[in-house]
DNA sequence: TTAGAATTTAAACGAACGTTTGAACTAGAT
DNA sequence: ATCTAGTTCAAACGTTCGTTTAAATTCTAA
């Protein structure tokens, strides 16, 4: 009666709810009736606004990544105009790909870095559905990019280039995805290292900003890095490898007496 | 009967097989019933032997990661010995680090890339007894692997330090983890670029190989590409200097046509 | 106002999940 | 041969999963 709600607004809240909770739990540890609940909304809303639960996940990544595609090629468009014919440099075209990117960080209503640590997490996600989604979502924009990318390097063998293109997104990946892994493991958190403070409500926008000035001349440089030496990496070391200790346990099973 | 198994092979070929399936699924996706299963052992095996499902997926990386960590610490040991207190060079550190995990996938009896890809792909895992046990795991090596960096890289920020480490392990785990999903995504496969073929039982070792010799340069081009902000300041740069101007358009400072 | 479409609701569905149980079986020492 | 501890086994436990149903409710348009 009195508490009246719009018919998009169902919609929505799942969507937003979802995004949080496949970001903070992955796909397969979020249930349906975690979503539902915490959306406040009816258990049967998802089927019956979404069809199913791997619709939801494609839903919410296709409100972002339709927006995010067109920026991206937007914004090689726009470089390749202006530069009428010419070669771009690798900043410019890093600067599109990844900058637009880290853009939406710094913009709740894009999503966020709620978003963006879902995608970094989904990617790798190897999950079937997942990777076709993906596959079709963004094969169109990599190939652009991948071209730019040949035609501002043409020294470099194509290979060479999808390689480090396949390096940089894992470093960005990873980056957004796995901040707070990271600050686990070296024992200090990054905002404290950044020497700052920021406000709460500011923090997703500053860290999505700093992430950038880090990342981008960290992947400028990956990109352009000489090329490797065919056998300059040793790969056996002069001490043989140690056998694998079996610790040759007396047996000692868990739920018995 | 006639089908005898010795007592200890239960274990081992349940870990054998969580390896592979946990990497081909993820966690959650990975059902007892799947793995036993597959390991052709009893239901309740998995509970008899380890105790839970976590404490199963638990004991898959710590029968790895015990002999990585010794590794890893005494490929440092070595390295500080024999500087004698000098500073190393960074790429004497990040070959002690990522070479020596990487040597992993050339051999099947450390798990191979099987090994590798679940660990790049669980690293970055939300769940809270994952993130607990490999902040355990590391906590260690990864705070003698920045105290080295630190102290080879004098002049440059620690934030900055801290900052690529974390890139690097990235672009090192997405490499390893999301290879197959980058084939699809650039609509050509790796080994296709690399310009060779390879029978099919060595594609693992050659891969691994391959991916060492690629991705090894990127991450000291990326460690050390010129500082963001006021980044004309140097970076040490104790081997083959690069340039670090963008201007170059179609000269790239890369040494190989 | 009212018919009809769209949405929400409570309840239930069958299947699959991780785990536990107690008996049966195995191997080695006495 | 007997005992004992270690291991395997089939069966079942209670819970949670994603999905479906059909009635109740709300919204929209004539």
């Amino acid at each position: 009666m009195s508490e009246q709600r719009a018919n998009h607004d169902t919609r929505e809240r799942i969507l937003d709810v979802a995004e949080r909770l496949f970001m903070e739990n992955g796909y397969e540890a979020t249930s349906m009736r975690l979503i539902t609940g915490a959306a406040e909304v009816n258990l049967a809303a998802v089927n019956y606004h979404f069809g199913s639960k791997e619709a939801l996940l494609r839903e919410v990544f296709r409100r972002r990544l339709t927006w995010l595609n067109d920026q991206r090629l937007q914004a090689l468009d726009r470089l390749e105009a202006q530069a009428a014919g010419a070669p771009l440099k690798p900043s410019q075209i890093l600067e599109a790909f990844f900058g637009t990117l880290l853009r939406m960080g710094e913009d709740e209503a894009l999503g966020g870095m709620t978003f963006l640590r879902l995608l970094g997490r989904t990617l790798t996600d190897p999950a079937e559905f997942i990777r076709t989604f993906f596959a079709g979502e963004y094969a169109q924009v990599i190939d652009r990019y991948k071209r730019a990318l040949f035609h501002a390097l043409p020294d470099v063998p194509k290979a060479e280039i999808v390689w480090r293109l396949h390096f940089m997104l894992g470093a960005m990946s990873y980056a957004i995805a796995g901040t707070d892994v990271l600050e686990v493991v070296t024992g200090c958190g990054l905002d404290d290292l950044a020497g700052e403070t920021v406000s709460p409500e500011d923090g997703a926008t500053v860290h999505a900003r700093r992430l950038a000035q880090r990342l981008m001349p960290f992947l400028l440089g990956g990109l352009r890095a000489p090329l490797p030496q065919f056998g300059d990496l040793p790969i056996r070391q002069e001490e043989s490898p140690q056998e694998v200790a079996d610790e040759g346990r007396g047996s000692m099973p868990h739920n018995r007496p």
